[in-house]
DNA sequence: CTAAGATAGTCTCACTTGCAACTATCTAAA
DNA sequence: TTTAGATAGTTGCAAGTGAGACTATCTTAG
């Protein structure tokens, strides 16, 4: 990967180097950019577990991951709001993973416009056989971090993470309140 | 955004409990999935930015963003090589850039099958622009980390970068070498 | 009870993007 | 020099995905 050059050639003052400090923007500081691009890449890291080896794409998996971590069955839209993911695109996956026979949906008697969504037996040996493996590959990933470190990056996450959710619309809000 | 219950009603001994801790995932404890579900919601408080308010898409403003970082011309490979972007997606954003005459390319005697691409004025004058708002941003983000946090998060993100970079294909990494 | 609005899930459409083929050009080896 | 292979950039195509329409169902206000 090149990254541009950071000594910049002699091309102004200092005076000018501390104003261009707020002009220009190095990408490979830019935390944005670095999360987007890590990201990219942990999925990649990931994807030869559950895609290569179990035909599984990104929305399946989290399906998959979400009814695994669960006891109780659990509907599409819950899925959708849980991992951030539309709900088309869940429908999609949960009827891919039907076809497969992975996972099941009975009707629920006491709201009859949704599904509860459960994991077959089938769905459930998949799941213990993948889950050892992404967790091995995340702690792969990890690695090179100190276990104070990776501690220290949960919580940085998680106070980020908490920090975009009370910057979301007040709509959004009210959605969540529902739960 | 509702969360599956952490504590678990009583389904099974200690022991299972030591077990499972192998076999279950919880997904808001999954650092690829939190890294890719943070990476979707910065892009998406930044998108205001450049999208609504300048009419760029991410590809475009990658470019522009290697573009203006740098002091001279590059080709539209190394854009796509920093960014780690497709060389058509990169294509088909210069395109687009030309379009609105915020770059402009020229030939590279030494080499004609690339382009040196950089940006016109009118480029530069959006970027001076558009730079001050997106750092505004990152750090309103990043705000409710502390500066020392903010450099630690800084510093192991480099660490999970270069462990990846290490962890490529070694054609990838022979592309590296190029440079 | 009825009507209006909210919600779950599906489906169509449009858009984005990666892949791979293709052209043009460069490099290296016979 | 010629030829095979590598590389820069463009483009057609297909797959994935979000927006939003739509149906069915539930809820709430009158």
């Amino acid at each position: 990967m090149p990254k541009p050059s950071s000594s910049e050639p002699a091309a102004g003052s200092r005076e000018q180097n501390a104003s261009r400090k707020e002009r220009r923007l190095d990408l490979f500081r830019f935390v944005p950019f670095r999360l987007s691009r890590l990201a990219a890449e942990v999925s990649a890291a990931l994807a030869s577990e559950y895609q290569e080896r179990y035909g599984l794409d990104i929305p399946e998996w989290r399906v998959l991951a979400t009814l695994g971590f669960r006891n109780d069955a659990c509907s599409a839209q819950y899925i959708a709001d849980c991992t951030r993911t539309h709900k088309s695109t869940i429908s999609r996956a949960v009827t891919a993973l039907m076809e497969r026979q992975l996972v099941e949906r009975v009707e629920n008697e006491e709201d009859r416009r949704e599904f509860r969504l459960r994991m077959t037996r089938k769905g459930d040996a998949l799941y213990e056989q993948l889950i050892p493996r992404l967790l091995r590959k995340e702690q792969e990933i990890l690695s090179c971090l100190s276990a104070r470190e990776q501690k220290d990056l949960a919580a940085m996450l998680g106070k980020i993470e908490q920090s975009l959710d009370l910057m979301q619309t007040s709509s959004e809000a009210d959605a969540k309140q529902a739960y």
